[in-house]
DNA sequence: GATGAATGAGGCTTCATTCAT
DNA sequence: CATGAATGAAGCCTCATTCAT
């Protein structure tokens, strides 16, 4: 019943998960080498994911959340332009976001064939957009981008270029190029959104 | 001596591996479906790829061929800007896009475990950049996008909002919508591209 | 914890492998007989030995034993003469030391390729050659055998001659065939080691 | 028709199966290795051996002739003692001597489970021990050996011991190590082969 | 006579999962 | 609750051998 210390190992449990599947992907990470990460018996593994389907779940729930959270951040940006650029070189310094993103490309490819993943999935495609599309509509309600966009639209537009620098910067070389990319990325990003003229 | 039939059997054994691949992935694709949907005894395969790994990088050069024979093709559109809106339409019409993506989210992800793969990927995106940077400056040159940006970043960009855009569109509902996507995404894209105030 | 369950499980497997390394050799026997032999899953064995070449190994390392008890229990005889011919004859008699000697080939020959197996091997020998320099040197002070003789070197000429003998026996005839070859093969040593003249 | 050439290509097939064998092992050596060494295609091979059995077995009756031919040298020879001293040390001094050795070890270990391949060797070993026979009573006649000496059982220990000392050669370390033991191990023999009191 | 291509059978190993303790 | 032990199913790959050309 000690429902705290469960959750805890529960945690314990998805790190290490979510190391192993970093560094081999999902089908190569066996329940043997997460349960040993985890320093629990293989048998304990299946008393908090009853399938390593649930655990991969598990983790892609708790990207949602990650996700949700950044919009929320740049929500709360005095400038989203500013804001943006602050997310996107966070990303791109990060040492680890690459395997970040490879985990995400893994369980988008992974999406497709799971019915499940699927579903959680879409469900944190909606919500972003959502999210996005709300930001978005505030900002043009101060000036900041053009208001002819349609929010719904450009919020997708936007998540998918974002989706797709962060694949590059993932993927790309030293942090030096991946910093200078992402700038660049931004500014061209920021001249489709501006209003224009400005 | 027969070269020609036997160049035919290996592509033969690539589109089955493809038609794998795409519907359950590298690691829960096994030979002996593949070889079975090829028609070919597992034995027989190997006559043809020494490995599992050597059938992916087979495809992963022939998505290479394909990548930059679009961009051939958009080199030699008219106007760059309908080039692109032809490109991204006839993806988002594409049935089996969807599996195209995925695959490649895949072989992305494996990349970054197999170095044999990393390499032949690399030269991949080396030579669609190069592709990409001499379409814009062509471009350029003729007023079409805007003249301040540098090819070679903004190259990277475009392919990165590409890839973005491809991959929503894969993993998006009905072609509908994808179309409306599309359109959508590429104005914001030509907003940032095309000389200002033009 | 029921370590002891577990060292008799393991023993049953290597008393299986032996049966079946005995009748096909290494390479034809197979995991699945031999698991199958052991009343076990082949999936099961892996638990007890990581690697077909590990049981390989272990069957080695109890043969090692065996040998230096033999050597241990040649140094407790009264007469070493007496000790050897009650060796030799046991062995000749022993039903299934046919296979035993079968079983020795193999290791020596596949020792020569596997560099682990060689090196158990070579320390079973240098700890084989050391028992029996020690158990002449003891008895040629007591004039039971030449003094003239160096140890160590005599050591491994004894114990190439006992090899033939015992390949010999192995591959023969009949058992009565053997005994009258193992006393004659005794006679002919024995008149190498006495002490000239006596 | 071409009758010599079709012996000469048989003979470059068995070389370069002897070759495979002595390296890898009979199982571990495929066809397609020891076809390749030979320079003749997987199915020719096929033309000259109808299976790698038969192979086996052809280099098996080559080994007996080579046997054979030793015995003979040694009866020619002027004393029995230097000609085993020569014939010993030559082996000992002969580098790759291990190999052939290591191949003799299974092709022995093989022939205890390969009737064909145990027909083949007993008949070897009958040979063997009548020509052994046959040079040890003629040694008798000339006094240079004991005349107590049971002719047939004693070629069969000298035999045993010979195989005992190869194979300890085959095994041992260094050539200078090897023929300090091969000297040694000869005196022991020889000690027990004289007449006594000579 | 020689060969490239093909294959059925099988080998070793690993995996996700269960269950008695 | 936790675990060591066990396992059926499956995976990748290799082999000896055949046959149409």
């Amino acid at each position: 019943m000690d429902l705290e210390g469960r959750a805890a190992r529960r945690m314990e449990i998805m790190a290490a998960a979510r190391w192993c599947f970093l560094r081999k992907g999902f089908h190569a990470a066996s329940t043997a080498e997460i349960s040993e990460k985890a320093s629990i018996s293989v048998a304990g593994l299946y008393q908090y994911f009853p399938t390593k389907a649930d655990l991969v779940m598990a983790l892609v729930e708790e990207d949602l959340e990650m996700d949700l959270e950044w919009v929320s951040d740049l929500a709360k940006a005095e400038s989203l332009h500013d804001g943006l650029i602050k997310l996107v070189l966070e990303y791109a310094n990060d040492v680890g976001c690459g395997d970040a993103m490879r985990l995400r490309l893994e369980v988008t490819a992974e999406a497709s064939r799971d019915p499940k993943i699927a579903a959680v999935f879409s469900d944190l495609e909606a919500r972003l957009v959502a999210a996005v599309s709300r930001l978005l509509a505030d900002r043009q309600a101060k000036g900041e981008i053009d208001a002819t966009l349609d929010p719904e639209v450009t919020a997708r537009t936007v998540l998918a270029f974002l989706d797709g620098v962060f694949g590059w910067i993932a993927v790309g070389g030293d942090s030096r190029a991946n910093e200078a990319f992402a700038h660049a990325a931004l500014a061209l990003l920021w001249r489709g959104l501006k209003p224009i003229g400005s």
